[in-house]
DNA sequence: GCCAACGTTGGC
DNA sequence: GCCAACGTTGGC
């Protein structure tokens, strides 16, 4: 089983609108970026776990933990010249872009900013932490997320 | 709102 | 196949 972090912007999805869908699930969609997509067909496997992560937001960080629930497919807002993700170079004869569907498990009992996970010295080869790096959906090892979930225990 | 970083596009 | 221009991401 492999662990990963998933970028949202929550004014555009956050963790309250997935944990609010019927039986807590929704496809991810919209992802156009190679890097991406290709971890999507290769490397996600049902009952993954990943954590859910607001971006582009006052107070960037983790909030909440999900579940894969579906092998990747073809991403139909590609096709669909009225959504914002469409991408007239896919069509549903031979698709560029993926999507899979995850499933809300639980929010964190606090959200562990990115401040904290930079400033810690366990986490600091995750590509999250790493100056320019762009991808919206990351891996993450078992000891990173174990030792996230840890940190998730402290209060101030 | 600014801007650094980086991916993509397209002219040549 | 190079590379400048452009667009996007996302922290700050």
């Amino acid at each position: 089983m492999a662990y990963w972090l998933m970028k949202s912007e929550p004014d555009v999805y956050g963790i309250d609108d997935l944990a609010a869908e019927p039986d807590g699930t929704e496809h991810w969609d919209g992802i156009r970026n190679y890097q991406v997509r290709n971890m999507f067909r290769d490397q996600f496997a049902v009952g993954d776990q990943a954590f859910f992560y607001h971006s582009n937001t006052k107070v960037p960080g983790i909030v909440g933990v999900m579940e894969v629930v579906s092998t990747a497919y073809p991403d139909h807002t590609a096709f669909d010249p009225k959504s914002g993700y469409y991408d007239p170079k896919s069509d549903p004869e031979n698709p560029r872009w993926l999507m899979l569907d995850v499933r809300y498990v639980r929010h964190t009992e606090r959200v562990i900013t990115l401040a904290e996970m930079k400033a810690d010295p366990a986490l600091s080869e995750m590509p999250l932490v790493r100056r320019g790096n762009r991808l919206s959906v990351i891996p993450v090892s078992e000891a990173e997320w174990a030792h996230i979930l840890e940190l998730e225990k402290r209060h101030d």
